[in-house]
DNA sequence: CTTTTTTTTGCAACTAAGTTGCATATAATT
DNA sequence: AATTATATGCAACTTAGTTGCAAAAAAAAG
């Protein structure tokens, strides 16, 4: 279990984490973070429940705590499910209309409304293997 | 009732745009024409239920056929309902997660990411009210 | 360390936006 | 006006996510 990584640009492990947010470290919880801090993307609960162990009351109740806390940041795509992700510095997302595959976009992206705060950034299309 | 209005850059009627589209003109299909066309912002089946007198199974088939012939053109927000705007030119959309609401952004904008076809921009943040 | 209090979990039942099957109604075609 | 094709309403269904509640696990108190 991959328990540390880059957070926010410090390099802090899970307990750390939970611990500056007041969290109780429930095995349930160590489990969501770990899938969540070694994944590359964000996920939906469909592509995790089966690398879990937790009922999905649980598993919902907990992302709901950690969106609270600000550990993790969510989004609804175009099939109807929510996608999850550790929070992280900003970066859009592009989400595929026609396969519903849902990345993560390194490329800058700055787009000022004045007095609106951004915090999300959703660029939706044909990916890569769809427009072609 | 407004039967026409700027279509990509033409004024066109709803008659001719669905006959070009070759879809029947129903009293259902005027009224949610009509509707979208008269919007000034995406709306979902919620609020315009009380604005149209057919049962919900027809709005979402007629909007999922006005979808198909490109009449109109829709995304997901944040609780958990489906958006929809008659296509005119692209442009982004901000949604609110504080009072989800959607609003048109009218300011230019442009992200190149080479392969990919950008269909939509979804901008997530706090609105103008909801930053104060 | 044992008891009490607080928080978390699993289960099952629920919610709500959107979908589907089917018989009937309406529109377009002949 | 009759025929054929398509659209509609209704009710039943689907499914991601939520909620109530009793049991289990942690933490706090004694």
């Amino acid at each position: 279990m991959q328990l540390s990584r880059i957070y926010n640009g410090k390099n802090l492990n899970i307990q750390e984490i939970v611990k500056k947010k007041s969290i109780k470290l429930t095995s349930a919880r160590k489990e969501i973070l770990d899938i969540f801090f070694t994944a590359t993307k964000p996920l939906s609960y469909e592509e995790v429940k089966d690398d879990i162990s937790m009922d999905k009351a649980t598993f919902y109740r907990n992302i709901t705590k950690f969106e609270n806390e600000k550990i993790i940041n969510s989004f609804e795509s175009n099939d109807k499910k929510r996608y999850y992700e550790i929070k992280q510095l900003p970066h859009p997302h592009f989400i595929c209309t026609k396969c519903h595959s849902v990345e993560c976009i390194k490329k800058e992206f700055e787009f000022d409304l004045n007095g609106y705060k951004i915090e999300n950034i959703i660029l939706k299309g044909k990916c890569l293997a769809c427009s072609k």
